[in-house]
DNA sequence: CAGCAGGGGGCGA
DNA sequence: CGCCCCCTGCTGG
């Protein structure tokens, strides 16, 4: 916080993240929704406001819907790719099968969800490396990265009559689009179109036909009004400018999803694809999310590094003890599985990395303290609780840990242990040697 | 600068 | 889990 003539800027270091759990609980209760999506038989109650906040599309719609509970049928999205991107919405992160990655990215792209709906070829890299965490780290009030133009491609695309994409890529694998990447990602105007064409394709073809792409609009229109495409159009500017936020992004290495085949990506990858399995899980997905938040102290322990700004950082598993242990290799949601990865990688670089191995993260739920050691959440828990085990049978000094205590009852013993070798200093303590020493350099 | 308290990690049992 | 150590921050002279 910062202060100027006398005024006092408070602020709430893990808004951002509070926030977005809080909205994740709201969805899990069901409560305040007031749109209903349906699909492939399936209801799931959400709120207008965050469909409208990461989609435009659901934003006309809704625009133009009078009604104060709609239920909007999709029908040609798939639950499983309703529920990820729901989950994507909500949390800013989903998991999905590389195989089953075109088709959300498909979902996306007819829904218009920002950040999900890409352009080109980036699809795999875009959506494990920067999307994944719109918001880790920048705000994203701004979406992240719209780039739905896509979308208008795709419609137009056929006058166009481009030619498709390079014979290259089957359908199916959404994976090289590296090349077009960079290409993409510094031109995101005109040149496009060209390329589009191309990736259009990719990432709608593979799973399925052209033609589906207007389903939802139908849906739409039978709402309300068509989306205007023009709308879609949007710039987007997407760039590199993410990272300023804490600079997380640099740190985090994310192996991603998509990055598949791409060289580019780290050696990580390849591991971690083993992890991201149960996309489909229809519930899974859900009540990992809420079961993640829960904690004895509410989101607090949640939320990630505390930093201001927010970087969120972590979903964890909770467990009854208050801790919160993250098991990558098998609990549930990939999205928080992903985001525990990135805490490992974040909090002890090296240490937690491999996705192989497993981990158990132990989250402090009163602050954003985590640690692979239970036994070092012990302790540091104590700092909040205020529990003093150890007391001084000297004074009424009591400490949290034994070894302070052993520091402290020399005072009273007298015992100096530490001696320097330069002179007949003697110290209590190593530290004090230490800062003594420096004396001797000077 | 010295003293002291405390947090967190390393390591072994 | 316990013990120990390293490091850091605060305080007072």
């Amino acid at each position: 916080m910062m202060a100027s003539d006398g005024m006092l800027s408070l602020s709430w270091n893990n808004h951002k993240a509070t926030f977005c759990h809080i909205l994740s609980t709201l969805r899990e209760k069901e409560r305040y929704t007031d749109v209903t999506l349906a699909c492939e038989g399936k209801f799931y109650p959400v709120h207008k406001l965050v469909l409208s906040t990461c989609s435009e599309y659901f934003e006309k719609m809704f625009e133009h819907t009078p009604c104060k509970h709609p239920v909007v049928v999709l029908k040609d999205i798939k639950c499983a790719d309703m529920e990820a991107l729901l989950s994507y919405m909500y949390d800013g992160v989903v998991s999905v099968l590389q195989q089953d990655l075109a088709r959300l990215i498909k979902a996306a792209e007819l829904l218009q969800i920002k950040g999900l709906a890409v352009p080109d070829e980036p699809p795999l890299k875009e959506l494990s490396k920067k999307n994944a965490y719109p918001w880790s780290s920048r705000d994203d009030r701004s979406s992240p990265h719209p780039k739905r133009r896509r979308r208008e491609d795709m419609m137009t695309s056929t006058s166009q009559g481009s030619s498709l994409p390079p014979p290259e890529s089957p359908p199916s694998s959404p994976q090289h689009h590296q090349e077009s990447n960079q290409s993409w990602d510094h031109s995101k105007s005109h040149s496009q179109d060209q390329r589009e064409d191309g990736v259009d394709q990719r990432v709608g073809d593979p799973v399925e036909p052209a033609v589906e792409f207007s389903s939802p609009k139908q849906e739409a229109s039978h709402n309300q009004e068509p989306v205007d495409e023009s709308l879609v159009k949007e710039e987007v500017i997407e760039g590199s400018e993410d990272n300023q936020g804490e600079g997380m992004d640099s740190r985090i290495e994310y192996g991603g999803m998509g990055g598949g085949d791409s060289n580019t990506g780290g050696e990580e990858q390849g591991s971690k694809f083993p992890h991201q399995l149960d996309t489909k899980h229809p519930q899974p997905l859900h009540e990992a999310v809420v079961e993640a938040l829960a904690g004895p102290s509410g989101m607090q322990g949640w939320l990630g590094t505390g930093e201001l700004g927010g970087g969120f950082s972590m979903l964890e598993g909770y467990s009854e003890d208050g801790n919160q242990e993250v098991h990558p290799a098998s609990t549930g949601p990939h999205g928080t599985q992903q985001s525990h990865q990135m805490v490992a990688l974040n909090k002890d670089g090296t240490r937690i990395r491999g996705r192989e191995a497993v981990v158990t993260i132990h989250q402090c739920p009163f602050c954003s303290y985590s640690t692979v050691r239970k036994h070092g959440l012990t302790k540091h828990i104590r700092r909040h609780t205020g529990e003093k085990p150890f007391t001084c049978p000297h004074c009424p000094y009591r400490s949290s840990t034994k070894y302070a205590m052993s520091n402290h009852v020399r005072i009273h013993t007298g015992e100096k242990p530490y001696s320097c070798t330069l002179c007949p200093y003697r110290g209590a303590q190593r530290a004090a040697l230490i800062n003594h020493l420096l004396t001797h350099k000077s």
